[in-house]
DNA sequence: CACGCAACTGG
DNA sequence: CTCGAGT
DNA sequence: ACTCGAGACAGTTGCGTG
């Protein structure tokens, strides 16, 4: 199939908003491509190159791919840069740029093995060469497939589909479709390929995919707990479920198989070399050959035997220096969940059996242990564990369906969490002043404006220090109406009460001040608010905003520095208080 | 070695 | 995380 | 009510560059 031709689908896709239309076209588009190419296509309208934990990553950001569209244009990277922040999608801007090309005669194979290549590039050099490459596969194409190499590149396709989407699609141009859709999502969850799926299928009938099974060594697409704010409505939902302690870590899924040991973040990327105590543990630990277990990774500090942070734990996310780290801040494995043992696939067990079979797989005293949990029908015990939990450090807990599954791939309410931040929402809400915004991409970029820099007032210097930026919570009209309102404050510089190292499209006078939820208060090497000598301020941890603007409030009325101050010596003394 | 950028995590 | 669109 | 997708955030490490 000619690039161009898929590129027609694209922007068919991007054209409309109903699922039905969409899945006729990417049904058609699968019947229409070469079987040897479904693979390609199905990884490509995922807008990646190859599952996840196959690591490899195209690896060019939004400054890489302007310099890419200047060089295949002829123009300056400025001009790439400021024809972006009118439109919000460099897709665009080098359809734009490029609209005299005419050639179209690449196929969708050498597209992607263009692309691959460039996601190879790497050492010295590798910079330059990953736009070099990409600039002249943007010479070969036509101004819209211009358009979706660019996006691909940065791994933003804006079609409105993702892997269900397809899914749904393909099972469709089946004569049951229901039964099509059943085994493919299986197949999927299972493997996590959708590439791999979809290529069995066309090869070799549906039928091959009810062979596939869950393997030691492919990552199983991860069960996700649904939301709710109050312990009342998770027994009024489950009835009587266990609740587990839900730990501030990394999520794990880790597979044994003798004596290799994989292990995979929750996005199934591969992170085994990052943890080798997790993988000594788990050889010494685990009474079975085989097994895959899931649980939450979490630094601990060996002496008291609490739990660190999670800013402490997600500094073993690293490459270098491991060994030393691990000394350092060791990890225990908190393990929730056991989805294969020795050849049987446990994952259409209920939780109540997987659990046991759990503990009955785990040796005791290590850095493997069970995840502590109640089984319970009242809603004041669920809040009591919850409480305690809290207390002691954790972020809450999540709530279990006894006879559920382990769902690859959902989320859905058989596992439920309620959180730390849902308690006390009031007390962390803050009243901030608009100082700026961004442009925003994509979708937002219709508005012109898509987060807000926004500050809290230091009252011994009479300026305003920034503690976030904010883009969510706002609804479409919200965003309209407080452009209009901002523009009419837009100033040219920096305005001189305002300290910040961030620097946003559109100054704005302080004037407006804006009502923020967030969860924490985290130490910040960028916002400006209580910083000290060595540069360090304070952050809101994700912020979102509530209501609409303070009518009420003049800038200086905004929360204070010092009460920001005073919110975070609260929150360590909480935590602390273990 | 400092810096900018990219890719990943968390929710 | 929040929002919006579709079913 | 539910599913799906897009677009926001802060903070971390690692890479390539100069």
């Amino acid at each position: 199939m000619r690039f161009e031709t898929l590129a027609e689908y694209f922007e068919k896709l991007e054209g409309t908003t109903e699922r039905l239309r969409m899945y006729e076209l990417l049904g058609q588009l699968f019947a229409r491509a070469d079987p040897e190419e479904t693979a390609e296509l199905a990884y490509l309208c995922e807008g990646r190159l190859l599952p996840a934990f196959a690591g490899v990553e195209i690896g060019m950001g939004e400054r890489l791919v302007a310099r890419a569209i200047a060089i295949a244009a002829g123009v300056e990277e400025r001009e790439v840069i400021a024809r972006y922040k009118r439109l919000g999608d460099l897709g665009s801007v080098a359809e734009e740029l490029l609209k005299s090309r005419r050639q179209r005669g690449l196929t969708v194979t050498q597209a992607y093995a263009a692309m691959l290549e460039i996601a190879r590039t790497s050492g010295p050099g590798s910079v330059e060469g990953k736009a070099q490459k990409l600039a002249a596969l943007l010479g070969r194409t036509s101004p819209r497939a211009a358009r979706y190499i660019v996006r691909f590149a940065l791994g933003r396709m804006r079609l409105g589909i993702g892997a269900p989407t397809i899914i749904e699609a393909i099972a469709r141009t089946s004569d049951d479709s229901k039964r099509a859709r059943a085994l493919i999502e299986r197949a999927y969850n299972l493997c996590s390929d959708l590439g791999l799926v979809l290529r069995t299928m066309r090869e070799q009938g549906i039928e091959a995919l009810s062979r596939f099974h869950v393997r030691v060594g492919n990552p199983v697409r991860m069960m996700l707990a649904e939301r709710l704010p109050s312990a009342e409505e998770i027994i009024a939902r489950l009835g009587r479920c266990a609740v587990e302690a839900k730990l501030d870590g990394l999520r794990c899924q880790v597979h044994l198989n003798d004596e290799r040991v994989e292990i995979f973040s929750r996005n199934l990327e591969r992170m085994t070399g990052m943890f080798p105590d997790i993988a000594e543990a788990i050889k010494a630990q685990v009474a079975a050959r085989q097994a895959i277990i899931e649980g939450e990774a979490v630094a601990i500090n060996e002496a008291t035997g609490e739990f660190y942070p999670f800013q402490v734990t997600v500094k073993r996310k690293r490459k270098h220096g491991i060994e030393e780290m691990a000394r350092e801040f060791p990890l225990a494995l908190v393990v929730f969940d056991l989805l294969y043992v020795d050849g049987r696939d446990y994952t259409e067990l209920a939780y109540q059996a997987r659990r046991e079979a759990l503990e009955g797989i785990i040796k005791k005293a290590g850095r493997i242990r069970p995840v502590e949990r109640i089984i319970t029908a009242s809603a004041d015990e669920l809040q009591r564990f919850f409480d305690a939990q809290v207390e002691r450090g954790m972020e809450g807990i999540i709530a279990k369906r006894l006879d559920s599954p382990y769902l690859a791939g959902a989320r859905n309410f058989n596992w439920i969490k309620l959180k730390r931040a849902y308690r006390g929402q009031l007390e962390d809400t803050v009243d901030v002043v608009i100082v700026g915004y961004l442009r925003g991409r994509g979708a937002r970029a219709r508005f012109g404006i898509g987060a807000l820099l926004t500050a809290v007032y230091d009252r011994e210097r009479d300026s305003f220090c920034t503690i976030a930026k904010v883009g969510s919570g706002l609804s479409d009209e919200g965003w309209t109406r407080l452009r209009e309102m901002l523009d009419r404050y837009a100033v040219e510089e920096k305005p001189a009460r305002v300290e910040s190292r961030l620097v946003p499209d559109v100054w704005v006078e302080p004037r407006y001040v804006i009502t923020v939820l967030a969860d924490e208060i985290t130490r910040s090497p960028v916002h400006t608010c209580a910083q000290d000598e060595s540069g360090t301020g304070l952050a809101l941890r994700f912020p979102r905003v509530v209501g609409f603007i303070r009518e009420d409030k003049a800038p200086e009325d905004a929360t204070t520095v010092e009460e920001i101050r005073e919110m975070y010596a609260t929150q360590k003394r909480q935590k602390l208080s273990s």
